[in-house]
RNA sequence: GUGGGUGUAGCUCAGGUGGUAGAGCGACAGGUUGUGGCCCUGUUGGCCGCGGGUUCAAGUCCCGUCACUCACCCCA
């Protein structure tokens, strides 16, 4: 037997209802803030990652699937959405539509991890970008857009956390001093800690060991101390704009991301409901991601957003509405029946209802037995009785009741009373 | 890559100290010569993950292996 590839997953179509539900809501609400939607292949040049997202990112040094194609070209199953929407954007000039862009997007990523809960090898994100703004405006929309998003899904108990890791420059800066002064501890660190202080010092801050965070909390300077003046009016206006938005947050001054082109503003939202992989959505901003991948330089920033541990929350907190199917059952006896059966099936298909046929020829009562079943609201019953007097029976599921229709106006009589 | 847990019917699971498998749900049919849901009856359905070992005898004990799962790591 053949077996689906580890960490994939098969969407039943028992389930399929609730993607498509949450699919329309999410798009439905960045169409209305005005987000275009973009579609981008599911492979890249490997290069593209490589320069996106950073050489010794977890992301890319280990997770990548990456085959060379016939030519030898090394490409890659993308791993992330941001830097594909990065140079579609570059490669078809939409700057010169309109100075700022907004996109949206919706697929599926491809990580080589170990699978566990609310983490899979593909699995599917949607996410938007704001691309050309450097203003906090930007930022705020983004956060508060994604926010909205999950509170109309019918979401509640988030928490959206905050922080900003300035610009080059400033944060540069920081990392010098941040360096210097955890130089005379180094030795006290764990061994992954010690040698992202010579490679990534800033994901120190990431290190879920104890002792770790004990040593960063007594000697680690924080970010938002050593923010130029610029980035720290950014931070601030960003807050203030949260406020009038009415978005709930708390700074976290240890938030960094495992993504390198971030600057200014990161972000997470993060929920309870989910296992330990409790992050929701995260994004933030990335100036210079675009210059980096070749464009001229634009400011932007964006979110992406997990779709299988959104409906791991939705269906931990049964916000998802019930399916509504208005099916129309079509018990038949007979061979004359079933041409009439299948005649009137026909236009009640091409005006646009839901109709079912019994495909197996069985008893009336297997076929009522299966349309109950089948949660159908209305039962055509076509025999050779009726089809002796020219008519067939219209029953109400609900309601037991039914009644006799002439033949010749069936498909009418049916429309008219099931509406 | 490292650790823990679990593999028995389509699904959820029982199967003290070894004696060649059970339930509930589901599916199908009948109880109603042409009427669903509730109820009753019956039928269907299992190389007990795989391989080896111990034993007269292994779902059960031992070894190995694979798969799934959770956690670390990292992230959505």
């Amino acid at each position: 037997m053949y077996r689906r590839i580890k960490g994939t997953k098969d969407i039943l179509p028992g389930e399929i209802y609730q993607w498509q539900h949450v699919e329309k809501i999410i798009s439905e609400r960045l169409e209305r803030n005005n987000y275009q939607e973009i579609r981008t292949p599911l492979f890249e040049v490997t290069e593209l990652f490589i320069r996106g997202v950073g050489p010794d990112t977890d992301v890319v040094s280990k997770e990548m699937y990456t085959f060379p194609d016939k030519g030898n070209t090394s490409l890659t199953l993308r791993p992330e959405l941001t830097a594909p929407v990065v140079r579609a954007f570059i490669q078809n000039n939409l700057s010169q539509i309109s100075p700022v862009t907004k996109l949206y997007y919706f697929g599926p990523l491809f990580r080589q991890e170990r699978p566990q809960k609310g983490r899979l090898r593909q699995f599917t994100q949607f996410g938007f970008e704001i691309i050309g703004s450097e203003h906090p405006e930007a930022d705020a929309e983004v956060i508060q857009t994604i926010y909205d998003i999950y509170k109309e899904l019918g979401i509640n108990d988030l928490s959206v956390r905050i922080n900003s890791i300035g610009s080059l420059d400033s944060r540069n800066h920081y990392l010098r001093i941040l360096k210097s002064t955890l130089k005379p501890h180094i030795n006290d660190f764990c061994n992954t800690c010690q040698e992202r202080i010579e490679k990534n010092i800033l994901r120190l801050f990431d290190c879920k060991v104890e002792s770790c965070q004990h040593i960063l909390d007594r000697h680690a300077p924080s970010i938002l101390d050593h923010l130029d003046t610029e980035d720290a009016q950014h931070f601030e206006e960003v807050k203030s704009l949260l406020d009038a938005a009415y978005v709930p947050y708390e700074v976290d001054n240890k938030l960094v991301r495992g993504l390198d082109y971030y600057t200014r503003t990161t972000f997470e939202i993060t929920s309870s409901l989910l296992g330990a992989q409790d992050a929701i959505c995260g994004g933030g901003r990335y100036d210079h991601l675009i210059e980096d991948l070749g464009g001229v330089p634009t400011p932007a920033v964006g979110v992406a957003s997990g779709m299988e541990r959104l409906l791991m929350i939705l269906n931990e907190s049964q916000a998802i509405p019930e399916k509504e199917i208005n099916l129309i059952y079509m018990a038949v006896l007979g061979n004359n029946a079933r041409q009439v059966a299948f005649n009137i099936a026909t236009t009640l298909r091409s005006r646009g209802l839901r109709v079912e046929l019994d495909f197996l020829r069985r008893s009336l009562r297997a076929q009522m037995r299966d349309a109950g079943k089948k949660q159908a609201r209305w039962v055509v019953i076509i025999g050779e009785d009726e089809i002796h007097k020219d008519k067939i029976l219209l029953k109400n599921m609900t309601t037991g009741e039914q009644k006799e229709i002439q033949l010749s106006q069936a498909a009418d009589q049916i429309e008219a009373t099931i509406i």
